[in-house]
DNA sequence: GCAAATTAATGATTTATTCAAG
DNA sequence: CTTGAATAAATCATTAATTTGC
């Protein structure tokens, strides 16, 4: 990992320029169309993707935070160290137990920001057409996480493949390993599947070929990298 | 808000025993293209999203643990109980203060799942070609949250109209609102920019076309649809 | 039976914590 | 040590179950 591009993004000071200064500017949450217009504007200063924007107020949000309770605990604890002193001088009294040291500060009060909002943008339900490209062109590189939305409308859907029951529990442990999958193992393991829970009625599930895949690897990809 | 499509996914059956079925199996932490996968197959039952099946691993798990971790300090409580009745009829002695009834239980361990794995999939970051499209067509459709990448490559970036300086305290915080912005506020309005903090020298910003917006609604958009 | 009122589940969001690159 | 990235915990908010009074 030394000449390899640096798995992580490196902002350049341009960009944390302008981040610093939205963000003190008010804006702390910004949302997926903020952070998009965001992003657009300072991939002119390098290479920026909008989950490092996304990053960026939300630690940048929460280090504040804690600065500032640090900063808060601190004086707190002067103010009652001064007060003690103070007390003692006052009243030099072994019963001067008033205050006391402890104080956990568990500061569990969840203080909303005033700027933060949840985008509930009424956008109809339409499901986006991928026009025509599939799965694969979005993973990884449009979606980072699970925003990797993909209506049900396109999608490869495949022609499944006659509705033979097949055991999830097998075929989707397999399906979940990340090594490129031969295709060899072929669509027609007959299985019973989501009997489990559930009272409602069986229904005959198909297995797509999409999933096919090896036997290898059964368990999910545990590894760190 | 009565007859409007729901604002949030209501799982079909048959996808709640999917996803069931796949948890049983050992999936904790779907990577993203698990997701996809997932999502696709999981859409022929129904309309969903990889977010929806993001969320539903996220919640289930957690809220397993939290039964678990319940269960637990139940069991635990008992025991102690148990034992203390043991302990007052063995030796019914005022000094027996051995247990304690307390023991917050603040189990801050950090259980990691076996499962769980971060998704470092090393996909090169290529730059997504939007195929011509723009940035909008991306947002609250393909992206959900931050994970709308958008690489520098593509991004109608527009040809930035000369360098004047601009304030970003000033035309970002208008940018931000959410209202579809009239490009009738010119993309003239010089100011002094990215002065604040961050001793490197001071670089001419640009104003750029997408950011024209109005003055109006200047605080992010508070209200919640 | 049946709808308003409560409560329980659970989808969605935000915040806290932790890991680890540099 | 700083900070980008990722995950877990806490919380909010909406929908479903359930109860309750009629």
């Amino acid at each position: 990992m030394s000449l390899v591009a640096s798995t992580r993004w490196c902002p350049m000071p341009e960009q944390l320029m302008i981040l610093e200064e939205m963000y003190q500017s008010g804006i702390r949450t910004p949302n997926d169309v903020q952070i998009q217009q965001i992003t657009a504007h300072l991939a002119f200063y390098g290479c920026i993707e909008g989950k490092n924007v996304f990053y960026w107020f939300q630690n940048h949000k929460a280090r504040d935070r804690q600065k500032l309770r640090k900063k808060l605990a601190k004086k707190l604890h002067q103010q009652k160290h001064h007060l003690q002193l103070r007390l003692q001088k006052i009243k030099p009294h072994p019963l001067n137990n008033i205050i006391d040291y402890q104080n956990p500060c568990h500061h569990h009060h969840r203080p909303y920001d005033h700027m933060s909002f949840a985008c509930c943008s009424q956008l109809s339900p339409i499901c986006l057409s991928h026009q025509g490209t599939g799965v694969e062109i979005q993973s990884k590189v449009v979606n980072e996480y699970y925003r990797n939305k993909s209506g049900p409308g396109d999608m490869l859907m495949p022609k499944q493949t006659t509705g033979q029951n097949s055991s999830y529990s097998q075929d989707w442990m397999m399906m979940m390993d990340m090594v490129p999958r031969p295709s060899y193992l072929s669509s027609s393991s007959p299985i019973p599947c989501c009997n489990m829970m559930m009272n409602s009625p069986k229904i005959p599930l198909k297995t797509l070929e999409l999933f096919q895949i090896s036997h290898i690897n059964l368990k999910q990809n545990n590894t760190k990298l």
